[in-house]
DNA sequence: GAAGAAAGTTTGACAGATAGAACATCCGAC
DNA sequence: GTCGGATGTTCTATCTGTCAAACTTTCTTC
């Protein structure tokens, strides 16, 4: 049922706290999370040995959490789902700020890659619509990050190539 | 972490393909869900006891499966979010309708009503923009099934009167 | 530097979703 | 009517994500 997917959404949403929680020097800590995500640190401990066994974060016992530079890759590639998400949300289908956020939340999981391009490009259309005014230079729409680039498809949402 | 969903994907999942399957008496076996979910009949038999229990369904051991009212109205409620989700997606995001149908099948459960309202509405507006041929009489927009009038809200998203 | 507080880990338990195997029931062919 | 295959159920086991409680380590403060 539904599509397979290598890294749960569980998982997920640990490396995308963990990337946003991460303080000046790109650490964190067990209780950080453990507070972001609203579960003990008991879970946080458990659930940080899988994602250390993936190679996805450095964790010495006791010590300070490191997303690793493939950690950080799907990270980012999450947090750039929802902030696509959320953003269509709002600005094309008038979604509430608060809803949006946690309906993206939610769908961050759930979208395909090739989705998610094809919502970065309508949201540019729609913000090319209304914004008549200055001809803003543009990041290049249809972004993927390294991993997904290189992979050709995005580990984080599960893909193995389809579309 | 996430939304507070007092029905679970899997339950969602389990009454739409129980919709979806039933023949012409609206009836269907352990056997066609568990084929059509790709999941063993054991498990099919073990989940049908809990929706039993949250009278989604009736069956009777060894007979069929049969929606309840209540049963219904989850499960068309998922329905229309899933052919919301995938008609948006194809329409007005240009997705392949392959892409679009996995990606539907998992949204589904991440929505919440009002964004699914809004993206009735937005389909809407697509059309009208497209098609400035016949001013076809259209359903109202954003409409909603008797259970989730009557409660304010959607029980099949898990919302609780949130916006 | 020792005591106590704070932070983190481990352990045991649980719920949900699942498979597989053993068992029970049903139904159609003879 | 009975036998055998198809269908369905139950039982045992596993995996994931979680908590609470007991325990360990680290930090802070005097």
């Amino acid at each position: 049922m539904h599509r397979d997917n290598p890294i749960s959404s569980t998982h997920e949403m640990y490396l995308k706290v963990l990337h946003e929680a991460r303080g000046e020097h790109g650490i964190s800590r067990v209780g950080d999370l453990a507070r972001r995500l609203d579960v003990s640190p008991g879970t946080v401990s458990t659930v940080l040995k899988g994602l250390k066994k993936m190679q996805f974060v450095r964790h010495e016992r006791y010590g300070f959490v490191v997303l690793t530079d493939e950690g950080k890759d799907v990270a980012e590639c999450v947090i750039r789902r929802y902030d696509t998400i959320r953003a269509l949300l709002i600005e094309v289908l008038g979604v509430s700020p608060e809803t949006a956020e946690i309906d993206a939340c939610m769908m961050e999981h759930a979208v395909s890659p090739t989705t998610v391009l094809r919502m970065q490009e309508a949201l540019e259309r729609h913000r090319d619509r209304r914004v008549l005014t200055p001809p803003v230079k543009r990041r290049r729409r249809g972004h993927l990050c390294a991993g997904c680039k290189s992979r050709g498809a995005c580990r984080a949402s599960g893909e193995t190539g389809r579309d």
